[in-house]
RNA sequence: AGGCGCUUAGCUCAGUCGGUAGAGCAUCACCUUCACACGGUGGGGGUCAGCGGUUCGAGUCCGCUAGCGCCUACCA
């Protein structure tokens, strides 16, 4: 071999040469084929508005180290990308980006709208891909699909035919959620509610025929124009006798009945009298249905006032008219007071204006005969969610669900397949009828968009070419894992459980993995305002994509994560570190992986079976937190063998026997052999935290398969643990570490080297300190290892996991700070041992206590007794 | 208002089945040693939010209190 790695790691040099390759070769397709067992997941299709942020590289890092895993676990795997169209922000971003050119969408009407906005969304979805080819997202791109692609939009014609048949889709008036910016209804879970300093107007509305007066409170005046009624208790006896007769509408001057309503008033709260304006509050609303008020619509669909507010409010914004109202009461003397108000206002999300409920004509899905089953599925464990958590989440949602508005006013989305003619007739079909199958007149579709997530609800398989029975559904449907933020589990987890449960009669995945928000280093939400956003291309750019991902594996725990570029800085540390360890291996390793032949285990040597018991704990440990979606404590094990276990002592332990300074050409010889070895494994184990680095470099040590991505990911093995390689190890590393300790405290410098006295309780531990003296020679620096003799008197003692050691020191005096030491060392040896003496000597304790507990506290004493007689003969 | 969660080292967080606390970063001291100064070696740093209970033993289980966060619903 010996085609050697560049000094410095660079991974800009090459990541997208990597990434093309393995597009190029068909790494990421699967074959299609029932008889392998497959592993599939879908992309939450990211939305086509624009590039993508962290929190996308978060869930596509996650989703891609799942992927690749499965996928070296000998899955048949896909990964199935795609965008969605997302209706309301997209086309509000084309509109942003027209208004830049004064345009606007009415201005250039719906057909040509429509065709900015796939313009818009080529444009985008390139990018998205780019973006997620530059993190190494191992995606199937020959199979992406995007939410309006012709196939998909059957999928949603078919279920919105069949649920409408199945009576499960109404149409009705109804009070319903309207953003008077975006001119479109929107569904319950779309309002966002913000904290808000409002004001409570206090207006005294004069009863007919009397000088009495109700004092009603609102914080919203103008909607007084639209008053139809005023209710109070019926149980009140304050106001009991004026039930049935009427007030005067101030401004308006118009006569309202005053009704009884217990459901609408609480007695207790404020003066007990409620106005009604059943056409722009939701309970109203109720209450006018009840009493049977009549409604009267004062605010329009944009947001301005209508002609039945009166002339002097027509046209007008309600908000000014607001202002107007307030000024006209105050001059009238009916405006009694206003108190300052702390309420919650609901808005829309997605341009954050108020939200204003109007009665209007929508689509809706009965939800209730959905979510049960999805509920079940649930709580049957048929899905599982991540963490667990959210489940009590998820039923609470789902127990309390309302009915789904479904239809949008907007242009952007799937038009929905209803078809009116000029008699009134309406035909619901898949397919444009030529005419109205009732009346035989012309037809014309709805002008209603459907909701987005009517359409994500379809994705695990719509993707797949749902409803036709094609091979694709056949052997990767239902899919096996979700992983998305929580922040969509009502929007689009839910509603794909009820229509997965509902058309395909299986759940489309069977776990859920829900990840946090990526937040900054404060624990704030990353936000253009802000400007604390982190783009993740620019930190691709800046460290490359393994680093990137690795601190966002390490980081998520299911929690929200707080990320700052410190934290990439670290792991970008780990990425290089991965790099020289591995420069440095190759100048050892003289053979091919192919060519390397099987380890002989019997003529191995302690530390050799120590380093590949470490990695055969590590590799137990990265495989059962990856199934289990700790992402976290998986990199971890994975950050901490290689750096801490292979790096700072396995490759130092090495060095003596590959340098010539020790051994034989066997011993070297089986050195660069196990080197090799370790090093193979831990890049496969590694590459799907990190797929370029560790591919760059595993291609150099000459495998059989042509990428580490298609090589086979360590498992278990048990011939590789050895406990007790791993005690003996584990004690010259003790050793080692306390020789160094000792140095530093008596104020030596590194070159100052001191004999060693070691003791073997056994013949087999004496042979084992000979045999491995040169280690503790080397990497403690010392002149000589005495192994069983007697240390002069005055040499600094200790017991070190069992072992018995002495250390003398040239001639040298001991420091006031390093008696100081020693003094403090014996008393927390003394507590401790005091603590365990009367534990043991505590009946309840030594009868209760499990046996492994109470043996574990007589070592641990006779280990502390046994040392603190040699610390005291250091003072 | 209801539900869920959090409070552990200066910061960000782990902590399984209850057995006297760990990591990364930061910090301090020393070291330009033949893969790496994006490095090495060593050190310092914690009343586990507070109170009570169960237990031989509580960061861990139970209850209460305080503070913070999120979700759902919303009172004019």
């Amino acid at each position: 071999m010996k085609e050697e790695l560049s000094t410095r790691y660079e991974p800009s040099t090459f990541e997208q040469r990597l990434y093309a390759f393995w597009e190029r070769e068909g790494f990421f397709t699967p074959v299609v084929d029932r008889g392998r067992p497959k592993f599939s997941i879908v992309i939450p299709p990211p939305n086509v508005t624009g590039r993508l942020h962290i929190g996308h590289a978060l869930v596509n890092t996650l989703q891609d180290i799942i992927v690749r895993w499965k996928r070296m676990c000998g899955f048949n795997t896909l990964w199935l990308p795609g965008t969605d169209h997302a209706g309301i922000a997209t086309q509000m971003v084309v509109e942003r980006e027209l208004a830049k050119q004064g345009i606007s969408r009415f201005e250039l009407g719906r057909e040509k709208f429509v065709e900015r906005i796939w313009e818009w969304k080529e444009q985008h979805s390139t990018e998205i891909k780019d973006q997620l080819t530059r993190l190494g997202a191992s995606a199937d791109w020959t199979r992406e699909r995007f939410t309006l692609d012709e196939g998909l939009s059957r999928a949603v014609r078919y279920v919105f035919v069949k649920l409408y048949e199945d009576g499960l889709i109404y149409r009705d008036l109804a009070m319903v959620n309207w953003c008077p910016r975006c001119r479109t209804a929107i569904s319950d879970i779309e309002v966002e509610f913000r904290e808000r300093n409002g004001k409570l107007y206090h207006i005294d509305y004069p009863v007919e025929g009397s000088d009495r007066r109700l004092t009603v409170a609102t914080t919203r005046p103008e909607t007084m124009l639209g008053d139809t009624g005023v209710a109070v208790h019926p149980d009140d006896e304050r106001y009991q006798d004026l039930i049935g007769k009427h007030a005067l509408l101030p401004i308006a001057n118009r006569r309202i009945p005053i009704v009884a309503d217990p459901i609408l008033v609480d007695r207790e709260f404020g003066t007990g009298v409620v106005k009604v304006t059943p056409s722009h509050d939701k309970n109203d609303y109720e209450a006018g249905m009840r009493n049977n008020l009549p409604q009267l619509q004062v605010i329009a669909e944009d947001g301005r006032m209508t002609e039945a507010a009166g002339a002097e409010f027509a046209g007008l914004d309600r908000f000014d008219a607001r202002r107007k109202v307030v000024a006209m009461l105050h001059e009238q003397g009916v405006l009694v007071k206003i108190d300052d108000h702390l309420h919650n206002v609901g808005v829309h999300g997605k341009c954050d204006t108020d939200i204003e409920p109007m009665i209007s004509r929508q689509w809706f899905v009965k939800i209730e005969p959905l979510a049960t089953p999805a509920i079940e599925a649930v709580r049957s464990g048929a899905i599982r969610i991540t963490p667990q958590s959210w489940e009590a989440t998820y039923f609470n949602w789902m127990e309390n669900i309302h009915d789904w508005t479904i239809s949008r006013q907007l242009w952007w989305g799937h038009r929905i397949p209803a078809f009116h003619c000029a008699n009134g007739h309406m035909t619901v079909s898949m397919d444009e009828p030529p005419s109205c199958p009732q009346c035989g007149a012309p037809v014309t579709q709805e002008t209603d968009v459907l909701d987005t997530w009517f359409s994500s609800a379809l994705w695990p398989f719509s993707t797949m070419g749902w409803p036709d029975e094609t091979p694709d559904l056949d052997v990767f449907y239902p899919t096996d894992t979700l992983i998305t933020g929580f922040d969509i589990l009502f929007f689009w987890v839910a509603r794909m459980i009820m229509m997965g449960l509902r058309f395909t009669g299986k759940a489309p995945f069977t776990q859920v993995f829900l990840n946090g928000l990526v937040r900054d280093e404060q624990g704030q939400k990353m936000s253009k305002t802000k400007g604390n956003v982190i783009d993740p291309l620019d930190v691709v750019n800046e460290v490359g994509a393994d680093a990137l991902r690795f601190t966002l594996a390490v980081s998520a725990s299911g929690r929200d994560i707080p990320l700052g570029k410190s934290r990439i800085q670290g792991y970008s540390a780990f990425v290089n570190k991965i790099w020289n360890a591995s420069r440095f291996a190759m100048m050892h390793i003289d053979k091919e992986l192919k060519d390397a032949g099987p380890i002989e285990r019997d003529g191995l040597r302690t530390v050799e079976r120590w380093i590949l018991s470490r990695l055969d704990a590590t590799t137990r440990e990265v495989n059962k937190q990856l199934s289990a979606f700790r992402f976290d404590e998986a990199s971890n094990a994975l950050y901490h063998f290689f750096w801490h276990e292979f790096c700072d002592w396995y490759i130092e332990m090495a060095k003596p026997v590959l340098l010539g300074r020790h051994g034989g050409d066997a011993d070297r010889a089986l050195a660069r052999r196990v080197l090799l070895e370790v090093l193979d494994r831990s890049l496969r184990l590694l590459h799907p935290f990190m797929p370029f680095v560790t591919d760059e470099i595993w291609l150099k040590l000459g495998g059989v398969e042509p990428s580490v991505m298609i090589a086979p990911y360590p498992i278990g093995e048990e011939v590789l643990e050895d406990p007790d390689a791993e005690r003996l190890v584990s004690a010259v590393k003790a050793m080692i570490t306390a020789v160094r300790n000792l140095r530093a405290e008596r104020g030596f410098t590194p070159k100052d080297r001191f004999k060693l006295y070691v003791s073997g309780n056994t013949d087999r531990e004496s042979n084992f300190f000979r045999e491995y003296a040169y280690l503790l020679i080397e990497l403690a620096r010392l002149t000589e290892v005495v192994v069983g003799g007697e240390p002069a008197a005055g040499a600094h003692q200790d017991v070190i996991e069992g072992f018995h050691i002495a250390v003398e020191f040239p001639e040298k005096v001991i420091s006031q700070e390093q008696i100081e030491r020693t003094r403090r060392e014996i008393e927390k040896s003394e507590k401790e041992l005091a603590s365990l003496d009367a534990k043991l000597m505590n009946e309840q304790f030594v009868r209760n206590a499990p046996a492994q507990i109470v043996q574990n506290a007589q070592t641990r004493q006779a280990e502390l007794r046994a040392r603190l007689e040699k610390l005291k003969q250091n003072q």
